[in-house]
DNA sequence: CCCAACCACTTTACCAAGTGAAGTGACGCC
DNA sequence: GGCGTCACTTCACTTGGTAAAGTGGTTGGG
């Protein structure tokens, strides 16, 4: 990205929001811990952008590549202290969608302001 | 993006981790409200994303944008109650940028990017 | 009066990142 | 010993962001 590698929201939001970032955070924390499992989880998700997410996570500190002795070797991936740490940032997301999409409904046309709650 | 339409953390991710768009959530945040305001602190943005981001944001209602009757007819964004909603995320990104990011040293990574390449 | 700049964009061409489908090699199951 | 699983990789293709230039209206300067 373009922006100052000085500034924390930059820096955190480089980070974060690649595509599918968050969302295997998520699956994380949520007791997945392997890649086909992920996979299955994470629908849509191609295994090279899964790969390179994990890679990605994994440098940055973010999850644990761990490989087991186990005979096919199996691979577990878990969050760290650092990759906890963005757990806030989803419980916010949650809140948000919660709170200003209507994620349980079919998401009226175009205009859907008339749904708009007590602001 | 593929993901579960039902799930609020998938459709906040799916608006908010557009590139730069929390970035212009900030700015608007902090005072910036025009076109020009808004290109100029996010340096590095280009014309046309920062459109195609304003004009996203304004679908969502995030951002609502206002034209005045001016001469020369300028245009004004601010963020709605929507898009304030947004602002505990990025604070929690600068906590996170602030607590595990070194983002005010040179990162010391692989090799050097203190000196200036021969490009 | 005309040329230049400013504002809020749009258009065009290009490139990098993500996708879907298939492939890989090591193994385990029946 | 052929089939399936696991953790990926490779390939061709599409999508999304970028840089650079253009647009149309308005002010300002020489």
């Amino acid at each position: 990205m373009a922006v100052d590698p000085e500034c924390p929201v930059c820096r955190t939001a480089d980070i974060v929001c690649a595509k599918w970032t968050l969302l295997v955070v998520r699956e994380l924390d949520e007791g997945r811990s392997r890649f086909c499992e992920l996979e299955r989880s994470l629908t849509g998700i191609s295994p090279r952008t899964l790969s390179l997410r994990l890679r990605e996570l994994e440098q940055e500190g973010i999850v644990e590549r761990q490989q087991l002795p186990e005979l096919p070797p199996r691979v577990e991936y878990a969050l760290t202290d650092k990759g906890r740490a963005l757990l806030p940032m989803i419980e916010d997301m949650r809140c948000f969608g919660e709170r200003w999409l209507d994620c349980n409904e079919p998401a009226a046309s175009s205009d859907s302001v008339l749904t708009a709650p007590t602001a």
